[in-house]
DNA sequence: GTTTAACCGAGACGGTACGTCGTGTCTTTCG
DNA sequence: CGAAAGACACGACGTACCGTCTCGGTTAAAC
């Protein structure tokens, strides 16, 4: 942490390392399959420098697969449709490769629960400001009269694709993608029971 | 198998006793911390008895768990909506008890992708009846020109409930089935975008 | 230990393969080169089976080394000097070979010296049985006034080999044994200062 | 090593430091349970500082426990067997400590016996120049008629005296070190069977 | 006074053994 | 033959230690 703390420092490389065996030993063998023998082997470094690092294979994991996802940036197609239509394709990109959903599961299910939706929060308070913008924008626009909670709209979506890809392993059939950006971004538009939802912009309980 | 083979038939309280036992330990361990011995222990088993049912673990935890969970028939509403608000609220039944997330991640991670898909599409078929029913329901009532695939609402119902709950980790906010029915409803009644896939990534004039 | 315990029985074939594998490979790399896993391989076995027979590694070597370790009779040669002769070149044999002094210096290191201390005194009981005889025997023959102490001559005897062999490594110089056996017999029989050490025959405090 | 060798000399309170502490933590935790690491911190350095004087732990040990180990000068008793009294006292005094049997066990294990061995000769050199002169004295006195050979008289004094306390763990009792004296005296002077090993096996009449 | 080279504490590094634990199979005795 | 008990082979886990190396910084002798 402090820069100049006394000690040998970390070597960078060894992370680097780490982190790129562990996602080459996870395509390869699965979560299941991951040990942390062969991540060390693998990295060329020995298993106290990963365990000097994190308390936990899981932790490894998390880091190796979670920490420092990018969002990119969206573009502005000019409709909610087209911008979710786009956001469902960077979603499946980021897990829609095999092996994701194991990994994902097997973080879920070693983590306590609690901690696992810590860590996520972290990760997916970055996909939640880009869905943020894309509402945002939709609203400037005039398609939608309020920003809906951008929460809502992120479990929405990620959470059809994954249990399309991964819990129901049916495939990235070519036209869910266009289905799912229909179906979202018409119900936003046009919520059945004509309740206006007024005021949940931000509502996330505990 | 047959009811008439030779031998001692094979002891029903067992059966009972593991599954109840592996339900309880569940509860209090999570997944990643239930053992196959400690199953045995609070059954008052051997191991033999187990694997004797169950060729893995994941076997014995998916018979307990999903196995023969009913699906109610759905109340005829008379509309769209509430009829998926019933169907939020039977999932949120279903899998919203903590701990499910971390059994249904196990599951995953354990299995290959595509076993566990096998396994689940035969417990995913008896909710899609549910919804074809209720996509039918909706077209007879003219409120759908015609009834969606019901495995995408499927996908989005759960994926997005699970999400929520196990992925995020937000908790049952009172108002997310009702937010979750009225989008979906309306967006099947609404695409955005006209018909499905004819064109995106053009402006929809709002 | 109870024969009819309920469970699989252990497998003897199993206790002798570890006690033979680790005999073999402590002759091969010595103790410190000795592993656990190493002796498992070795034997065809699991490592689980060792530690559910011996709490520490310590445990297995001392009883692949010293358990049931036999103190021939000894031969009526007619004196006390060829007596101790005799029983010279038998501690020679049994604690003579290279790598012992690494055994039981390891298990000297290894355990605290009570617990050795404990261990030991189980093994040296064999062998001042027969010190006690080849001493009994003397004093009957009229040798000796009084028998001594065979405790006493037991340190001397095996200290002097054991001190000349690993501790100095001065090798098995072929007279040494003459003259030990000729100075502890021609000690006993005429000890300096004539003082009648009437009555140490069995003192051994705590 | 040069005394005027360019750079910043060694601190000569480290090397006291590493010394003391090597011997504070031996009395405390044993050899098994010593480390380098704690050596370091509890003389408030760094490891690098002990490696740069001793290649390995045992050499650090053997350092700390054996060097500069001084024998006292014998007193002339008059006697043989009084020189030999003093000299058993001498020997308990240096190795008698608890512990000892445990650092002398874990050199004899980590060091191949051929190391061991000649890291001893030096130090044993030291106490065979006082046997020498013990035994020379005694000859001049006319109790002996040849001095026997010291490292002789060394192994049988030590070695018993280390297996009494150190092997059998059985204390100091009051009377082995007059015993020892007594033994080895009149056994020197009166070696039974005559001259040494001038046949033996055959009965020499009691 | 610089320069220089070895020192110093701290701690990360690769490697390896430890003892524990979990899985799924096998082997007993008993009913 | 089923069942309870528990031993079996295998192998991963996380901890600990060894001996080496790398930091930033200090200290005396050599220039």
């Amino acid at each position: 942490m402090s820069p100049n703390r006394p000690g040998r420092p970390r070597d960078e490389r060894v992370d680097a390392a780490i982190l790129q065996a562990t996602r080459v030993l996870l395509a390869e063998a699965g979560y299941a399959g991951l040990t942390v023998a062969a991540v060390a082997a693998r990295a060329g470094i020995g298993k106290a420098a990963i365990y000097r690092r994190y308390a936990t294979k899981q932790e490894m994991v998390f880091a190796a697969t979670m920490h420092g996802a990018q969002v990119p940036q969206p573009p502005d197609t000019g409709s909610l449709r087209a911008d979710l239509r786009w956001l469902a394709a960077t979603i499946t990109g980021m897990i829609g490769a095999p092996g994701v959903g194991g990994v994902l599961g097997g973080l879920l299910a070693d983590m306590e629960d609690e901690a696992v939706a810590t860590a996520m929060r972290g990760f997916a308070a970055l996909e939640r400001a880009t869905i943020a913008l894309i509402l945002d924008r939709a609203t400037a626009r005039g398609e939608l009269p309020a920003a809906p909670d951008p929460a809502f709209v992120h479990a929405v979506m990620m959470g059809a694709i994954f249990a399309r890809l991964h819990v129901f392993g049916e495939g990235d059939r070519e036209g869910f993608a266009d289905d799912l950006a229909s179906t979202v971004a018409g119900g936003l538009i046009h919520p059945a029971g004509g309740l206006p939802r007024q005021g949940d912009g931000t509502a996330t309980p505990g």
